[in-house]
RNA sequence: GGCGGCAUAGCCAAGUGGCUAAGGCAGCGGUCUGCAAAACCGUUAUUCACCGGUUCGAAUCCGGUUGCCGCCUCCA
């Protein structure tokens, strides 16, 4: 597997090349918890999910770092309002992520650091940015002086000059250069506050993820990820501090997110358009939900609609059919499969590059092109239903070898994606919970079917047909197979 | 003003120099079924916003036009 993909630093499509090989160091931008998650916030947790995980089943040794931000003006502002402890109020908001990630099957990070916990780390990387001319004190504030690095601008693509600076918000005037970025915030009365050679007060924003990143991850490492709009000032300034600090190369690799748009907007809270990922889970199952959102390239913007996820999940009932005969045919199959699937020598064994997962590789190595991926696990999906619908299959052992490692194969493909972990009467179970599926009683659905049995028997089809009605007016289809009649819910 | 992105069927969406332009959803026709459901088969873009250029060959590269979006302020 070569991983090549897209590095915003330099614009283009690039080979992964490891900085120790055979391990990844990848830090990603979390969140700033002063408020719920919404659904770009879980786009983002699930693209880097994805690539954490296609990295791990390509066999590589993976370091993912996520940090939470749990300091800084809007979690003041906030508690203020809510006249709460800013811990405390950052601490609620970190147990509602946690929770939101695993309901998405967002696998926890190996490190997740927050900010207050690195203060110290951040005071002497100030104190050496001073030492070395790039930050100046101004009263009790420190800022990092942006002349004095030549490199600014050169990650996001954009030159001093050509910046306007202070054309949308009042440019503070203790700053030597608009542009300027407080390293060190006197504490205002009331706000949180630490000891600093400076006096009492608090790290800027920027400082944390520079310093927790060198912490876990080394002055150098692979990929720094995180949104899009991350990579200015965000991103442009983290990386100035760290060279300026640390030298080295700080981030080889940088990956940025498209943002989630709603009605073709992005989301805003001033725009009123967000949806929260608890509120989006209350109408839409988890996993439709990530098939929805890795549908589409993770670099473009993907619109947020309530038909665009309908066709998601159905797609997704589609594949778990699919899945659920297999199941029938063969018996359950395995929910975990081998998560080093993807390794070159397992892929090499008996494969040909036309098979299925050496193009599912091709695909996710071409810069995580998982819209691609689903595509063919839907091409995948149909064979196997095509040969499941052959007559002779259930007695030929070489078809029914065929349809094992076929469900293998996307069972491990959907892995990688955080998909079909789920079994399929579960699957099936969870779709219906959240709407009114409380109503109906199995035991009045099966003494109708048993009804319309015997009334099949007698040939007496306008009775069945009128039980089967019935029952679709409830919300429950009928479907006669040779074992019989069995029911589900519509969905 | 600067920087970046996008425009592919009714909808969503891959494809970024060369076989018949993936796949999903929706629709229509068929197979199966007493009727259905599911599944399968067929069908729905001679064409990829528009104009010009490069090339033996372009949705794909270059130039221009139009439209939409994002960033330059906190944001995933």
């Amino acid at each position: 597997m070569t991983l090549r993909i897209y590095n915003t630093a330099t614009r283009r499509k690039e080979d992964l090349v490891l900085l120790r090989e055979g391990n990844v160091g990848i830090y990603v931008c979390g969140v700033t918890v002063y408020d719920l998650c919404h659904i770009g916030h879980a786009r983002s947790a699930i693209v880097f999910d994805v690539l954490v995980r296609y990295l791990r089943a390509s066999g590589l040794n993976v370091t993912y770092v996520r940090n939470f931000t749990d300091i800084d003006d809007k979690i003041i502002a906030r508690a203020n309002e809510l006249a709460k402890d800013t811990f405390a109020l950052a601490q609620q908001y970190i147990d509602a992520f946690r929770n939101d990630m695993k309901s998405l099957g967002v696998l926890d990070a190996d490190v997740e650091p927050r900010a207050t916990d690195h203060i110290e780390g951040m005071i002497k990387m100030i104190e050496t940015l001073l030492e070395r001319g790039h930050a100046y004190q101004q009263g009790s504030d420190i800022f990092f002086s942006v002349e004095s690095f030549k490199g600014y601008g050169a990650l996001s693509g954009r030159r001093l000059d050509e910046m306007q600076a202070g054309s949308r918000i009042a440019v503070d005037e203790n700053k030597r250069h608009p542009m300027d970025f407080v390293l060190w915030k006197a504490a205002k009365p009331g706000e949180p506050k630490w000891e600093s050679p400076w006096g009492l007060g608090r790290p800027g924003w920027h400082l944390e993820c520079s310093v927790m990143s060198n912490r876990y991850l080394g002055v150098s490492f692979d990929i720094h990820g995180g949104g899009k709009d991350l990579l200015f000032p965000h991103h442009e300034n983290e990386r100035a501090q760290s060279l300026c600090a640390n030298g080295g190369e700080f981030a080889r690799h940088w990956v940025h997110n498209g943002f989630v748009t709603i009605e073709s907007e992005k989301m805003s809270k001033s725009l009123g358009n967000f949806l929260t990922i608890r509120d989006a889970l209350k109408s839409h199952h988890s996993q439709v939900l990530r098939l929805f959102l890795l549908s589409k390239h993770y670099r473009s913007p993907i619109d947020f609609s309530a038909s665009g996820v309908e066709a998601a999940q159905a797609g997704l009932v589609r594949i778990y059919r699919t899945l659920e005969r297999l199941d029938n045919l063969l018996g359950p199959g395995k929910t975990n499969v081998d998560n080093k699937a993807f390794s070159a020598g397992d892929l090499s064994q008996g494969s040909n590059e036309d098979s299925f997962l050496p193009q599912f590789v091709s695909l996710m190595d071409d810069d995580l092109n998982t819209a691609g991926a689903i595509g063919l696990l839907f091409e995948k999906v149909r064979d196997i239903n095509r040969l499941m619908d052959s007559s002779d299959t259930l007695r030929d052992d070489s078809s029914l070898r065929r349809l094992e490692d076929d469900r293998k194969d996307i069972l491990a493909a959907g892995q990688v994606l955080g998909l079909l972990e789920t079994r399929p009467e579960q699957f099936f179970a969870e779709l219906t919970r959240p709407s009114e599926a409380g109503g109906i009683d199995p035991a009045v659905i099966e003494e109708m079917i048993r009804e319309r049995t015997e009334a099949r028997a007698k040939k007496d089809w306008a009775k069945a047909d009128q039980v089967r009605n019935r029952l679709k007016e409830m919300g429950v289809i009928l479907e006669d197979g040779p074992q019989g009649t069995t029911w589900r819910l519509d969905v």
